[in-house]
DNA sequence: CTGTTAGCGCATTCAG
DNA sequence: CTGAATGCGCTAACAG
């Protein structure tokens, strides 16, 4: 047996398996593609021969071939749970509207630009770029040559062509004040994302939020990150300070996992001391030793309407511009009445 | 401004490129691939000249003319940490070697069948499979058309063709005894990963273990899984149980969390009343409110070897077999002295 | 329904 | 170094 280099047997082609059911390449491109224009009974017949076969398409001399968009690209983060959670409503969606969806993921060494541009190297008809973090100019001047879609992330200059799918992070982090806040909570800090623009507005939508409360002056706001790592840190800081909050409301449900751990070091008990409030609703969001109360992201629903916008424009030229789903709010373990001092 | 179809621009071509540069298309494929035969002043010229135009080679196009392996497709699961931790040192060591690498997750709709055959629609030279759920028979079918490398996973059949790199789990688990036997522990539980092969390994080591230790009476396992909430289920009987163990050695670090909910349900403190120690050493063990103590894989030197051991075969016929690395024991903060009146 | 003919963009070969 | 030719496996249009 061959137990090193690949073996010579070649893999069937559109070819062999009409010479095999003695018919022609056509009809038997028609057929395994299930195109209009075969007879029931060759259809079955040449099927049947092409799985003995053990035929396979080949996607590269099919997508090199066709003419009508069938290739959608995607790039996300390999090791944000959220973005992974995306991916199965997107290739379900893809799938079954004949698409095929490529993968390009970013780690540490593959950023966001190597991963656009493997998917560039593809020929994409469309890119679909899970909360990018390349620059919007970049997205803009890519967008000139196939649509781009920002999972998740929204544009900030208006005149953009690129279409979005996303949150409402504003109607997120009010639900999770106005939760906070019936529980008597005052003073409900805010561990951030960063600069980035979901982190931008998840941060102001806070701080609005906040004001409207009538809690202006309680607003307190220290740079996290979408990691425990950063959520850990910063949570340390908010202690550290004059006036430690009664609760806190995290960038994400990692973040809120770092947050949780800074509570921990300090002594102190979620929820009873401190509630803390998640963004995500990923599976994360479940491995607390307490259910993390969160903000719950449709990502079904972000991933289907995604793929489905996208093909639609592809297919008929109907513009997407910017979708916004609500989140749900999912009361969990970690959030609980203010402490009776503060 | 076009705002809904794909625009008209066609991509460059080599085509393009050359006639710009006034050469042969020849002489531009040999340039932007780096091949031996030109003159340094021609590359600098035309690889100018190429980046103007904005000329991106067509991946499809490179792989459907090729004759020399250059894909490598890797299936894995898009939820676990571990998993996208490996895809750093994959996608890096395979880039460097100037492979292409193609993803297809396994999601909750797209199984590990579904990954498979996605990658061999592309024609991909090898496949890189990281802890396959799929049947043994089928690796070992696949792999009489291409090199199969399963990484995580060992073959049970001594006779396979299907080439592995994994970890020494039998050290990983020893270790992590060896720590809590030397910390008093003797009630030493396994929440196990079922009934694949990574489980039933690490499974079998924690009972050969248990035994050489003297503790064969005091072993005690459930079965448990790779998430959260299988680990806390299966904790959730483990206390239920008549003598509850003062330690636990969970299938993987997600796993570990579930089970530290679980303790957290019932009342019990982390290490105080119970250590519990996880396996993977991936981001999510820094995420508890503790740092996890965990069972290190090396999932650096995992990746790389297997993507240099792949290509090694692939390019030289040289022969893989089954690798095997040493993990490292990370004590973490989540085990401690067993108590004193166990 | 069938078979033929053209490409898709590139690698590769071979004679200049 | 060039330029032309061949083929990778497939789709799409066309004439039978």
């Amino acid at each position: 047996m061959d137990r090193t280099g690949s073996n010579g047997s070649r893999k069937p082609t559109l070819e062999d398996v009409a010479r095999a059911a003695g018919v022609s390449r056509s009809l038997v491109s028609i057929i395994v593609r299930g195109a209009p224009g075969a007879s029931e009974a060759s259809r079955t017949r040449v099927m049947a021969i092409a799985r003995d076969l053990g035929y396979l398409p080949d996607v590269r001399a099919r997508l090199l071939a066709g003419t009508s968009p069938k290739l959608i690209g995607v790039t996300y983060k390999t090791n944000s749970l959220h973005h992974a959670d995306l991916l199965s409503s997107i290739y379900e969606t893809a799938e079954g509207a004949g698409y095929e969806v490529i993968l390009s993921g970013r780690t540490r060494r593959h950023d966001d630009r190597h991963a656009v541009n493997a998917l560039l190297g593809y020929r994409c008809d469309a890119l679909l770029i899970i909360s990018p973090e390349v620059p919007e100019a970049e997205l803009q001047q890519l967008s000139a040559s196939l649509p781009i879609l920002s999972l998740g992330r929204r544009m900030v200059h208006a005149t953009t062509n690129v279409d979005v799918v996303r949150t409402d992070e504003a109607a997120g982090i009010r639900m999770a004040i106005d939760h906070l806040v019936a529980l008597g909570h005052r003073r409900v800090a805010h561990v951030d994302g960063g600069g980035g623009v979901i982190g931008t507005d998840r941060r102001r939508a806070y701080r609005d939020c906040m004001t409207r409360h009538g809690l202006r002056d309680q607003v307190s706001i220290v740079t996290g990150g979408d990691n425990a790592d950063a959520g850990r840190r910063a949570a340390r800081r908010l202690l550290d300070g004059p006036e430690p909050p009664t609760a806190i409301i995290a960038y994400n449900d990692e973040c809120a996992w770092g947050v949780m751990r800074a509570l921990e070091d300090a002594g102190l008990s979620v929820p009873r001391d401190v509630s803390v409030v998640g963004y995500d609703g990923s599976p994360v969001a479940r491995m607390a030793p307490h259910e993390l109360t969160t903000v719950h992201q449709d990502t079904d629903g972000l991933g289907r309407l995604s793929v489905e916008r996208l093909i639609a424009r592809l297919e008929h030229g109907l513009p997407i511009g910017d979708v916004v789903l609500v989140p749900t709010f999912v009361p969990g373990e970690t959030t609980g009445p203010a402490p009776a001092g503060a």
